[in-house]
DNA sequence: TATGAATGAGTCTTCATTCAT
DNA sequence: GATGAATGAAGACTCATTCAT
C-alpha cells in the first residue's frame, strides 16, 4: 500500500515578536478563530484588523505582536484549515485496506470537510490574491502534497491496470478540488435540492463515476 | 428537440444619467473593456475607479455618468462575459442534431470559453461578494438560464432512459461549472501538464464520463 | 565679471494628480505657507499632515492630490526657501561693480536672509534626513549652484592674486553656510548679545576677515 | 593663566529606579553605546526603543528601569559626548604654555573631535528639539561652560591688546561651533576635497584667521 | 455631456510605555 | 533587578464619490 506522503515542514513562518512558544500557540489559536469568524462574514478586504482583534479577544497591539501584516492572517487561516481537512481525510481512511474503499472514503470525506468549512474555503479561495509570492508558493506546495495523497490512493486502486500516469495526476487534482464547487455553487444547489446532503451525494457519484475515465483511452 | 430557453430580459439595469442610447452603448463598451483589463490584472478591490477610467479612455466624471457605483462595473462585466460565453456555446451546437454530439459540443465549448476568459471568470468569481442583493439575484437568474441550457441538452441525451430529474439538474450544474476548475487550479495544472490543452482534454473526458452517472442508480 | 551661474531646471518634480498648472501653483503656495508655519513650530516629525492641511486651508485629500508623501513637503519648502534666499542675494549684488563690495554684499545678504528665515532653515537642516535619495541629490545640486555663486564672487575678488583654487571652493562653502550657525546657536547668541543685529555684525566681520585666508599660504 | 572653569555638577539627573550605583554605571554605559549606534544610523525618531535595547544588550523592561522616557536617552548621549569632547580638548592643551599655541591646539582638537564624532554630533543637533525644557536648559549650561573654556583661551591670547569683550564672546562661540559645519556640509566637502583632512586643514586656517577680527575695529 | 478638483471617512500599522511574574 | 507580553493612542495615506464649471 502506498505510503501517505510525509508532511514536510513548511518553510514559511509568520514572523512574531513573541518568544514564548506556548504563548504563541495560544494566541495564534485565538487569532485564527477570530479571523475565521470575521473573514467568513465579510471577506478579507472588508474585514478590519480591529474587528479581527476584537473577535479574537486581543488588542490591536497584541495582534500585531503575532503577525507582521494583515495578509499574514490569511496564510495562518489557510494553513490551519488545510491541516484540518487533511487530518480529517487521513482519519477517514485509517484502518481501511481495500483500495477502492480507501479511495471512496477519501473522496467522500474530502467532500464532507470542504462542505463543512465551505465559508472558510470560499474566503481562502477569494483571498489568495492578497498573499505574497513566498506564502503563495508555500501554499501551492501544501496543495501539491494534498493532491499527492489522492494520487497515491488512485495508483493503489488502478494497480495492475494499464493507466496513463498523466491521467492519474489529473484525476487526483479533480478529485481533490471538485468539491470546491459546493462552495461557489452553494446558492444554486440549495435552491434546487431539498438538502445539501442530497446534492453532495450526487456530486460524490459524479466524481466517483468520472474517476473511472483514468482507466480508459483518451476520447 | 428541446428549445433553447429564451433569454429573458434582465430586470437589473445599471443606472445612468445619460439619455442618448447610442452614446451609452459606446461608452459602456469602453468601460467594460477597460474594466476587464484592470480587474483581470489587479482584482476588484485593488483596482481603482481612476485606473479603470483611464484604461477606458474616459474621465472619472464621465465614468460616473454611466454607473452609480464601483460595484456596478462588476455587474456590467459579468453580464458581458456571460453573454459571450453563452453565445459561444449556442454557436457551437448550432446545426448539430445528434443529441450526444450536441451535448459534447456544448460541454467542450463551455470548457474552451471558460479557459479563454479564465482571468475574467476568476475575477468575477472573486468579486461577486461585492455586488448588491439585486444584482446578485439577477446574476443567479442568468446562471440558472445557462444551466437550463445544459439541462435541455441532457434531457435530450437521456431521452427514453429512466433517469432521475434531480440528477439531470445536478449534472447540468456540474457540467456548466466544473470547468471553472481550470481557472483556480490553473497554476497547479500548468505545472503538471505540458500544455493547458492536454489538461483540458483530460478534464473533458472526466466530465463526459462522469456525466453518465445520471443514468445509474445512486451508489 | 563672472556670470551668475544659470539656474538649471530641477529634475526632481513632486508628483501631482492635478492637471491645471495654475491650480497647482496656487495650491502649492498655500501648502508651502501652511507647512512652513507648522514645521517651524513643531519640526517635521511632530507635525501631522492633517495640521499642515488645515493650516494651508485645504483638506487632507486635496493635499494628497499635490504630493505623494509627507516627505515631499520638505522638499517643496526647501525648494521654495532656497529660491528666495538666492533671489535675495542676487538682488543685493545687482548693480554693484566693485568685486569687494559685491562679495561683501552677497555675504551680508546671505547672513541677513538666513537669519530672517532662521526657523525654516533650522527645520530644513533637521529634516533633510527624511527626504529620499533622489530629492537629496537634487537638493545637493541646488546647493552646489548656490555655492558656485560665491565661488564666482570670490574669484573676481582675488583676481590677479595668486590663490589656491581649493581654498576658493572651501571659502565659498564656508561663506555660504557659516551663517547657519545663527540658527542653531541662536539661544546662546541671544543670551549674550543685546541684539541679534549686533551678533550678526560680529559674525559678518568674522567671516569677511576669515575669508582672507584664501590669499595666504596654508598654516 | 586663566583657570579652566570648574565642571559644575549638572542638576539634571535622568531618573532611575535602580539603587546600586555600580549597576547603574554599567547599564548606563551599555545603553549609551547601544543608543549611539542606533541613533547614528537612523536618527532619533526612526530609532525604536526596542532597537536600542537590543543593541545595548538589555531588555525593554530593563532599559526602562534606567530611563523614564525615550528622550532621556538623547540627554544621556549628549552628556556623554560632551564630556568626551571637552576632555579631548583639555588633554590637547595640557602642558602647553604659549597662549597662541594653547588656543590653536584647542581649536584644532575641537575640530578633530567634532569630526571624529560627526555622526553623533549631527544626531544630537537634530534631536535637541525633542528634549524637555529642563534638559535643554542643562545642556545649554554645559555648552556655555565649554564656550567659556574658549573665552579663557582667547582672553589669554589677546591679553594686553585692546579688545572688545563682546567680540571675545562671539569669537569663542564661533570657534567652538563652526566645526559643526563639517557635520552638515560633509557630503559637499567630501565631493570637493580629496580627503576630509584637507578640508579640515582649510577650515582650521579659516577659523584661526577669522579669529583675528577680535583685535580689529568693527567694519 | 464632459471634466477633474475637492472631499473626508476609513484603515493599517507603529511604538513608547507599563506591569505582572 | 530583570523580563517581555500587552496595551492603545496616534498618524500617514487611499480612494470612491460629488459637483461646480
Amino acid at each position: 500500500m502506498a505510503e501517505i506522503p510525509e508532511k514536510k515542514a513548511g518553510k514559511k513562518k509568520v514572523k512574531t515578536r513573541i518568544k514564548s512558544s506556548t504563548v504563541i500557540g495560544r494566541r495564534r489559536r485565538q487569532i485564527i478563530e477570530g479571523a475565521i469568524k470575521v473573514f467568513s462574514a465579510k471577506g478579507f478586504h472588508n474585514a478590519t484588523v480591529r474587528e479581527i482583534a476584537e473577535e479574537a479577544g486581543v488588542t490591536m497591539g497584541t495582534l500585531y505582536n503575532y503577525i507582521s501584516c494583515k495578509e499574514d492572517i490569511i496564510y495562518m487561516v489557510y494553513d490551519h484549515i488545510g491541516k484540518i481537512i487533511r487530518g480529517d481525510v487521513e482519519k477517514a481512511i485509517f484502518g481501511i485496506d481495500d483500495p477502492k474503499e480507501r479511495l471512496k472514503a477519501a473522496v467522500r470525506q474530502n467532500l464532507i470537510s470542504i462542505n463543512q468549512y465551505h465559508d472558510i474555503v470560499m474566503f481562502i479561495d477569494r483571498s489568495m490574491t492578497f498573499v505574497d509570492r513566498v506564502s503563495l508558493h508555500e501554499a501551492l506546495e501544501r496543495e501539491t502534497e494534498y493532491i499527492e495523497l489522492f494520487e497515491g490512493l488512485l495508483r493503489d486502486y488502478f494497480k495492475g491496470k494499464e493507466v496513463d500516469e498523466t491521467r492519474i495526476q489529473l484525476a487526483a487534482d479533480l478529485l481533490a478540488y471538485m468539491p470546491v464547487i459546493v462552495t461557489f455553487r452553494r446558492w444554486s444547489l440549495r435552491r434546487r435540492f431539498k438538502s445539501m446532503d442530497e446534492a453532495m451525494k450526487g456530486i460524490l457519484d459524479f466524481v466517483l463515476h468520472g474517476m473511472e475515465f483514468v482507466a480508459r483511452k483518451g476520447s
